[in-house]
DNA sequence: ACTTACGGTAAGTCATGGCTAACGCAACCG
DNA sequence: CGGTTGCGTTAGCCATGACTTACCGTAAGT
């Protein structure tokens, strides 16, 4: 599941935090570090798993690395909440119409 | 913010795999600890994580205890997911359509 | 009431990973 | 060119948490 990486990468805090931050628009390292409570090769690692989980990529701008959001990670890790929705949806509408009786189907 | 326990929750992969049990319909505990490679006390620690996350609700049914789905939470998930959506689509836009810049890394 | 089944809790162990400090490397600028 | 700036990497420390075994409360069956 290539989502298992995105669910663990948006878990921890900080990386939500630098993964927030970068939604507002393209950022570079140093520059995320200066605003946050942690150094800047922290933030270097939070990156390196976002891109890892196919959330940001990177853009060598000289010297300096610019971040951005990977519409495309996002998107994945959306379609799977959203097939899930239904399937989980779905099996709790059937348990609710069922009163306490095991009537398959009813309504 | 509500939906960081959600994540962390889901970040777990032994968790993710109760979920999706779950979302079949309702189980108990020792029924999903059966075929699962984790110990019952296990699941039940899975358990109650996911119920703090609001993920989960859980009924006392005799001496078992059935545990479902609870669609709130997937709910407020999926809706956080979507704003977060449409706010790092736009700023993903902005940058590409930027002139001054001639970059063509678009998915 | 005793026994059996089921689940939650406590205590302890062990692996994972987030953090900092220190180092190495590449790109700008004088 | 040499100094400076900006990033990534490594090593090591420490906190978090996932797991198991053992135990206790509770509900049902006999």
């Amino acid at each position: 599941m290539a989502n298992a990486t995105a669910f663990a990468a948006l878990a921890d805090p900080t990386r939500r935090e630098v993964f927030e931050r970068l939604a507002a628009g393209p950022r570079s390292v140093g520059d995320l570090a200066q605003d946050l409570p942690v150094s800047r090769p922290a933030v270097s690692q939070h990156l390196k798993v976002l891109k890892a989980a196919g959330l940001v990529t990177d853009r060598p701008e000289g010297a300096r690395r610019v971040y951005q959001i990977d519409p495309q990670g996002l998107g994945q890790l959306r379609a799977w909440l959203d097939r899930f929705w239904d399937q989980a949806l779905e099996a709790f509408k059937a348990e609710v119409e069922k009163p306490d009786d095991d009537e398959e189907d009813e309504a």
